[in-house]
DNA sequence: CTGAAAGCGCTTACAG
DNA sequence: CTGAAAGCGCTTACAG
């Protein structure tokens, strides 16, 4: 079923045909309705590999992505996923977990000339950069932002976030502050990292002490409890880089020390995964925004696909404050 | 950059050197050498709408899937789409939770012809499915069976692993087994039950009972503990349906009724998610083998995708076991 | 083994 | 407002 055939059946021309199914297109009502009815009848559906091969566009979002499993990725897959096909654009999941497997996966995901590409991972190469830059696809970063200046972002404000959980910290009398690193250079890490220290600072406390993990997963949170039994003496709160990474330090401070949380340490987490609010983690976290962070890396991706510009290239959501669960304690 | 700029810039036809980029096709090798590394330096490409077009073939895999954001799926995604790239396809990632959803998402999708649609949901409507045969895409099902004979499909052994977990019950001394079902009419739930109501039954204790639950979740799983407080006194054991409705049901049993668990119910789960593991949860599961799950599934994309025959349609892969964790005791 | 040509199903100037 | 025709970048019989 194609249009020739359509056109066939109704006895008018191809051009005329293929009009019928485009908007802001020259062609009288009755003729449109006509050939809209009958393809319906038919079951009609355009090919759109046809379609892209004359239009050059493809309503392909592609999603480059290193931890689909990963709960708060996930949640922002599923919400975005949905949402992509509601203005009917498609999405290609790219996944990899080191810069060379992207470079690869880039390359397929090239091939399909998607619209826009949306990159959760930092991972992402210079070379393959320059590539999509040279095939004039634009790069959407969300939750992170890209050293490069023509790199489209959506992020949030870490910075005033972090400062928040300091503020709920030192209000609620914790005085030895400390924040649990992902260790890697991550934009979230560093902001979420400078916002906190700044503020503690500036509240007249003494710098936090950092503790190093070795990336964001409840294992890397696990790892670093162990590592840190030394130094939870020292501290009387922890701030951590993301939500599994409090997860698994406080699973592991618990088991392998007895460590009573909230009492002896209050722990808050960030991103509020579904799990935090589960009763058995009951975890206090820094939310992430998703909502509205998905909302504007929507409105981003229909505005490219129509050609319009985007000004600014970058956004910021602001956070939208803590969940104050069982893992922090309120000493006054 | 394509294949013509290529003929031109070696001077040759441009029949030769679209046959130099495809397998088992007549060109000397010489020829097949030079238009290779011309192309390579060129940096060209292949169209795949181009391509797709004249083959009818597009080295798409469509994936419906009604709840990405499940831990379950999640992991399933992430091995699964990595794996598809090794093989240079490309996964389209289709949401939706309610069946007239699915039917929309799959317009979209039969637009890009997939070469085959994996299924990750129950959800799918007659007309659906007829769509999908009428345009020559297999489906295969993933996890779940399908009524329709022409259907493919990856499972596993839900009855004989059901039945593993009314022995490790029944072995370690419980007397009054239960089951925590789904309450749909999903193919996984219906199997596990089955497998462990007659096994238990063939050990010659009385049919457990059936508490019903609405549907695989943690929240689900809350609700169903809530609900069944009275007939607690009268079970020791519980099967779950899913390994977050063990979690759900075990949670809110402890914070409702102080619960103890496994002292006064042991709990065993159902697949085995990276959750269980946790020392927070520590749950006792049988396993769903997902490695192999996703081998087969693969091994049969990439026979369908070459054209070949795949027999038998419908394969499944045996139970990996139980895994022993603290929420059950050893009475005996 | 190589080349000229038709065709895949659309879109879109260009005439009328 | 409609139609005839070229073109998007590939593949693939058909000749040579």
């Amino acid at each position: 079923m194609t249009l020739k055939d359509i056109a066939l059946d109704l006895d008018i021309s191809l051009a005329t045909v293929a009009r019928a199914f485009q908007k802001d297109t020259i062609i009288s009502e009755e003729t449109r309705q006509l050939v809209l009815r009958r393809a319906e009848q038919l079951g009609y559906r355009a090919n759109v590999f046809a379609r892209s091969l004359a239009t050059r566009k493809t309503r392909i979002v592609g999603v480059i992505m290193s931890s689909v499993n990963s709960p708060i990725y996930s949640e922002v897959l599923a919400k975005l996923s949905e949402r992509i096909h509601r203005i009917d654009m498609s999405l290609m999941l790219i996944p990899g977990s080191y810069a060379q497997d992207f470079d690869a996966s880039l390359q397929t995901l090239m091939a399909y000339s998607p619209d826009a590409i949306l990159v959760f991972s930092g991972l992402l190469s210079e070379a393959a950069i320059e590539q999509a830059k040279h095939a004039g696809v634009p790069l959407i970063y969300f939750n992170r932002v890209s050293r490069d200046p023509d790199a489209y972002g959506v992020g949030c404000d870490n910075e005033a976030g972090a400062a928040l959980v300091a503020d709920l910290l030192i209000d609620s009398g914790h005085e030895r502050l400390a924040f649990l690193s992902s260790g890697n250079d991550a934009t979230t890490n560093i902001e979420r990292m400078t916002g906190f220290v700044e503020r503690t600072r500036m509240r007249g406390l003494p710098a936090p002490k950092i503790i190093p993990a070795t990336g964001f997963s409840y294992e890397d949170g696990l790892n670093a409890a162990l590592a840190a039994r030394e130094q939870l003496p020292a501290i009387d709160s922890l701030f951590c880089a993301s939500d599994l990474l409090a997860l698994g330090f406080a699973d592991e401070a618990r088991r392998r020390f007895g460590l009573r949380i909230p009492e002896e340490l209050s722990i808050v987490g960030c991103q509020n995964i579904a799990l935090a609010s589960w009763s058995s983690h009951d975890l206090t976290t820094l939310c992430l925004p998703i909502e509205r962070m998905v909302d504007e890396t929507l409105a981003m991706l229909s505005s490219l696909s129509q050609g319009q510009i985007v000004e600014p290239r970058v956004v910021r959501v602001p956070s939208t404050g803590i969940t104050e669960r069982g893992t922090t304690a309120r000493k006054k």
